[in-house]
DNA sequence: TAACTATGGTTGCATATGCAACTAATATGT
DNA sequence: ACATATTAGTTGCATATGCAACCATAGTTA
């Protein structure tokens, strides 16, 4: 009874690369961040984001598209409230929900990210065409999509 | 003296699909490793697999190799140490080093990862040709490219 | 040799995260 | 209507993370 070692080539794998260039990007948005003075960090600027697109969402909603536990993003919004970035408003007809909102100087903050961002994203997509972003986007989808079909995930 | 918008279209963008995506891959990961009854966290399995390739090495390397800032990684290592997973053992020459080894505990604990994470990774793989995620990982790799061209960070 | 400097690692502090257990409020079933 | 189940959100606990300040050791320079 002998042990066979289960082989994988993680350098040819798209998990690792995946996951490297993640903590990569996320490295430089924070130092980015950091370096023009603004008093947020990237988890919480995905939030702005997010309610930028559709204000008033509820927190389990805004825990699913922002891909994290309702747990979680109940103590992210606790620090953005107290930053004045936004604020929770009990629904009326429904007291178990909240609804989330941008302050004026959420908005205002948010403006200010995306001009890091927007530099971010374009030293990071140097020397690609705009095909290749296409394609590698496209595969990315299909990994969700892979994902998905097997299990749905928590939250 | 008005104010224009930073237009960024995010949804077409490489940097938000590659995050989305890491933190699927690591949701999954976790799930797997727990069902399998594994006591260990992808973090650690991600040092186990280093030190696999390459025992021995010492903090500040592995910290470089596993993308985390030496702090972060000592306290894995902590963890990871009173599981014994792994050991450190101070440099005879030089005192200020940490090498650190696997131990036969640690070996065995990473086969057994090995088993989940090839089933993740193909899950994950499903349906995508193999030019497809080698053009995929050569994109990922420029990307790596373009950030360290702009400026090295910190770790 | 003595005084700086550099390097490897640790610690304090603040943030982010998931899971499980919990509370409050609403919906459902008998 | 009353008991049960479900849902939204919060909290305790354990893990992971980066930065800055720190300590000990080693290297460099005067």
């Amino acid at each position: 009874m002998e042990k066979t070692s289960v082989f994988i080539d993680f350098e040819k794998s798209l998990g690792p690369w995946v996951g490297r260039t993640s903590k990569l990007v996320d490295q430089y948005i924070q130092e980015g961040l950091d370096e023009h003075g603004l008093d947020i960090t990237k988890e919480q600027m995905v939030v702005l984001k997010v309610l930028t697109d559709q204000d008033g969402l509820n927190q389990n909603e805004l825990a699913s598209l922002t891909y994290r536990d309702k747990s979680s993003l109940a103590r992210l919004l606790a620090k953005m409230e107290k930053k004045k970035y936004l604020y929770r408003k009990q629904n009326e007809e429904d007291k178990r929900i909240n609804e989330v909102f941008l302050t004026p100087m959420g908005r205002e903050i948010f403006e200010d990210c995306k001009v890091v961002i927007k530099d971010i994203l374009q030293t990071m997509e140097q020397d690609l065409s705009a095909s290749e972003i296409r394609d590698t986007i496209r595969v990315l989808k299909q990994v969700h999509k892979n994902f998905k079909a097997k299990r749905p995930v928590n939250n």
